[in-house]
DNA sequence: AGGCATACATACTATGTAGTATGTCGGCAC
DNA sequence: GTGCCGACATACTACATAGTATGTATGCCT
């Protein structure tokens, strides 16, 4: 590709050597990847080709290619998760509507090419947790972080006299989340946007049966 | 295994020679595989394993592994879905309080150990949907007849006084699909038996936001 | 009785893939 | 300058796996 020898001779080589970029190139690359075709689908020669990492850089930075796979679940989808459904909740004076608007936003804001793939999340769930138990107990953590910090917005809610008294936050939570991920779900399996909005609207009616008043 | 000679000997020997037998024994092992372990991680050893029969008659039976998964759609999952979902329905006066009860007494059947293995349905459509048109489009028209048949329920219980007129019969349909999939999908990744009793009561509370009179 | 298609059985191959063995290179410690 | 460790690079291996080549047995049809 290019001479190792040419090093600092023009510019000064941020190229070579340069360990967190390697590493989170690979992670890039497999995400983007194991995202698309699954994680047992992808093989290392994939990720190593779509980066220009070699292997012995990726068996350096990485003991074997499950390890990959925890480190997307550690770093990139827990993230990932909190970005999409929990940090945008807190701009918001009455959670419940920032829930009802999140789930618009990402319905508008997914890619048509990106509809058929489904939230990240739960495909290397469905794939990898019935099959290996550190995929099993890292991706379960993330969904508990998701339904717990869920909870926490709806108790805010509560507090503040959007949620009805009698309402348990804590199901109500673990039904928002899975609305949030079935309808991806479904959404990926048609491939269809307009099922979308019929999901919306059914996510919107839960949302106001636990409501003291209108969105 | 056993001396080809010695056919008809004692017993009329039902064992040789029996190719319907043969094909629905592959289908019969396959699908536990699939079930458990994903279509692609299913190795054609595993099921012949599981099986006894040869690789010389799976290969005569089915032209390809892909195809028992076709087959596994066509024949298994879709009369699956017709039976957990769709058939009950029948016998219910009020439909509405059909969906109820068949989705309690699923939550209420599923063993401990499949709970963590999630909708056999909605497994083989995250996996291969994406990658194989074949299995999508046979996977997605499962769907929508699951969708359809739900749909005309709720047509008949509207006409017959228990849906609210205004409801929009089809997107309450997809949206009972996506609860049914998605509870499955989130107990599968959580494994936990109480989470099911929380989407119970949400699943419960939109039915009742669209019908005329409680459940 | 004998031909012939169906229904198997066995042994092999081609290929993809995770992982390893081994070497090299660059920069910092001293 | 030299030693040394981290960060790569290359070539190879061991193994699983879908699929095939080829052979054989069975039973029905004529």
């Amino acid at each position: 590709m290019r001479s190792p020898h040419a090093v600092s001779e023009t510019v000064k080589a941020v190229k070579h050597r340069d360990p967190e970029k390697t590493r989170s190139e690979i992670l890039r690359a497999a995400y983007g990847e194991v995202y698309r075709r699954g994680f047992r689908a992808t093989s290392v020669d994939d990720i190593l080709a779509r980066t220009g990492v070699t292997k012995g850089a990726f068996f350096h930075h990485f003991p074997s290619k499950n390890d990959v796979g925890y480190a997307l679940a550690d770093e990139v989808l827990r993230e990932m998760t909190l970005d999409r459904w929990i940090r945008p909740l807190a701009a918001y004076r009455n959670p419940v509507k920032g829930m009802e608007r999140r789930f618009r936003a990402l319905m508008q804001e997914t890619p048509d090419e990106d509809l058929a793939f489904g939230c990240p999340l739960n495909n290397l769930t469905q794939e990898m947790s019935p099959i290996d138990p550190v995929f099993r107990d890292k991706l379960r953590a993330i969904l508990w972080m998701w339904i717990g910090a869920t909870e926490g917005q709806l108790r805010r809610a509560q507090a503040d006299g959007f949620v009805k008294p009698g309402v348990d936050v804590r199901a109500a939570a673990e039904f928002v989340v899975m609305a949030e991920e079935g309808s991806a779900a479904l959404v990926k399996n048609l491939t269809d946007r307009r099922v979308y909005r019929s999901l919306y609207g059914g996510f919107r009616m839960f949302l106001e049966s636990i409501s003291t008043k209108p969105l």
